[in-house]
DNA sequence: AGAGTCTTCCAAAGCGCTTTGGCTTTTTTG
DNA sequence: CAAAAAAGCCAAAGCGCTTTGGAAGACTCT
């Protein structure tokens, strides 16, 4: 059933019909009642390849993936997906997922722009000076930027959580509670989400008149192995640190594995906390010790990049607004004053 | 640059052109050549809307996303999505995500091969008789199934591991090394991965008159902190089990910290072999007591979905051949003989 | 009543590609 | 050497929708 059969069946033009199902004003209420009743009576679906073709809107959102042997997708990604996912259901929005030679993602990013492949793209993990950001900037089409990057002459949308505020108030936290070495295990940083969380242990410490010590700050891929080896040489060497803040809850895992194999305790020996994007499948307060943590579901964020995306795309939102949210605290029984 | 242009500008018709750039045979082999050069030379690219417009194909592969506030994706289809993101890009395919109610996914595959929206699509975490494996086989449009279901009057295409080989292997060994009160530590047994691992475990101890008590197995949603209560319930009342098989590693981290909980040790106490996927960030060789595991990577079982896909796509491969790819048993620390 | 304004609808021209059917020109064949 | 076959190309008809530029009729106003 396509839209000329429908046509001449309610002896309409199909321009008439075409109008009455998209909304427009100049068709008369009665032939728009009759027209959308007997679209809906015959589950008449508009071809979306053929409105494509001439309006150029696909109905699709898009997301370059990184993809090569050695490259490991995220697995925040599948979080951030389900919230993606649940708003953009609601809207008939689809996701498309481009996948792209990590080293080169610029040529993909173009041929689903030339291509109007998509109405929106959004970009995440972002770093500093991001081409990707640049690129989307100048290519035209409406995205928004999960994370923040930085140093560019333009502003450009944006939705990130308040990193270095979160890291900035865990180590406050455990400064007040006496702790004056202080170690750090980021995630990669190159990324921007590791940078701001640096800054925010560092502008801690300095409100203390203390400082980050270069040995006790490290930058792996998170992974469960990463956090135990970074934790084994930070405890192993002199002037160990006696409390943690750490990137990521799987890092953490690890960290609490490397702690006991030493033959320490947490809190006792170690205070730890871990930022938590909130997996259901594996939560901080079930940790053998319930772990601190800063918190934001990055399942929200998710869902909120999909509204912004249907926003833009339906032009409801404009402008280079970025947003920050703030993060939780939630302090468990991972913190304890410094050991004498 | 569309064809037209390209075709004005070649003196050529758009037929002739269309047609060299497609490898058709009614075109000189010189006329081709020259076409071909213009086009790179002008980086000429098809419209994709239009092609598909004309002739159906989208170069896209489908899949339907469950959501819902209450719907977790599972962490594992992040690892798959790396597979098959992998194959995918070196054939010029995307993956098209399109959300769904969890409770009604026959309305989007409906609605996705109706529109033509992808040349084909994939089902995963099937279960058996599953409506959705029946669903895409009437509607006729090429599709692989990651897993098996069960009990249908016709064959389909899938792409499975043999789970009840590796949690029969698995349970052998536990057997011979003297175990004889085994618990399984299960997913989901609605789907059929489940149900083929129970079915090996019972197997194995059939095999040496033993049975598996109804209160040593259970079935739950694969996290953390459901390791944790099964594996609680399990060893704290009478005739508690000394070996446990467990279908996946973040379970298996649960029923780590439970195990210590109580004061017992692995693999003194209870032994412990649990499946792994594969995950870059979790690995069992790093649990505090490195985990015997059936391994079987899911990464690769992405690429090789999206190897047939793209098959069966381009009628490279059709039939209803399913394919069952052999699990490793990996013995590492967490097992051992009985206790007396 | 005639001019001007809405309202309501339509025919037809795209969107950019593929593919059918046919027309020349060249090559092969008896 | 004429007839048949093959090769090489083209015009035009889709694919199914949106949108432009009118046009006809109904209504308002002076």
């Amino acid at each position: 059933m396509n839209l000329k059969q429908l046509a001449h069946m309610l002896a309409l033009s199909q321009t008439t019909v075409s109008r009455a199902l998209n909304g427009y004003p100049e068709v008369n209420e009665e032939t728009r009642r009759r027209v959308m009743d007997a679209a809906k009576r015959h589950g008449y679906r508009p071809n979306p390849s053929a409105r494509r073709l001439a309006t150029g809107k696909t109905g699709m959102i898009g997301y370059v993936l990184p993809t090569g042997a050695s490259v490991d997708i995220d697995p925040h990604f599948v979080e951030f997906l389900s919230g993606l996912g649940d708003y953009a259901r609601s809207h008939e929005l689809d996701l498309v997922l481009s996948p792209a030679d990590a080293d080169d993602q610029e040529t993909t990013y173009r041929r689903i722009v030339a291509n109007r492949q998509v109405d929106a793209v959004y970009i995440s993990s972002p770093r500093p000076a991001d081409r990707r950001v640049a690129l989307v900037n100048t290519l035209g089409i409406p995205f928004i930027v999960h994370g923040r990057s930085e140093g560019f002459d333009f502003d450009y949308p944006f939705t990130d959580i308040d990193n270095e505020g979160a890291f900035h108030e865990a180590s406050r936290l455990l400064i007040q509670l006496g702790h004056r070495r202080l170690a750090l295990i980021n995630g990669d940083d190159r990324e921007t989400f590791a940078i701001h969380r640096e800054r925010g242990v560092r502008r801690a410490l300095a409100a203390s008149a203390l400082a980050l010590d270069e040995r006790h700050v490290c930058s792996v891929v998170m992974t469960e192995e990463n956090g135990y080896r970074a934790t084994r040489r930070l405890l192993e060497a002199g002037d160990a640190p006696t409390a943690i803040v750490c990137s990521s809850l799987i890092m953490a895992l690890g960290v609490v594995r490397a702690v006991r194999d030493l033959g320490l305790t947490i809190p006792g020996d170690i205070s730890l906390i871990a930022h938590d994007d909130v997996f259901p499948w594996l939560r901080p307060e079930n940790f053998s010790v319930p772990l601190s943590t800063t918190r934001s579901s990055i399942r929200l964020a998710g869902a909120r990049v999909a509204e912004r995306l249907a926003a833009r795309i339906s032009g409801l939102e404009e402008g280079a607004r970025g947003e920050v949210w703030p993060v939780d605290l939630v302090v468990r029984g991972s913190v304890a004053g410094a050991p004498a």
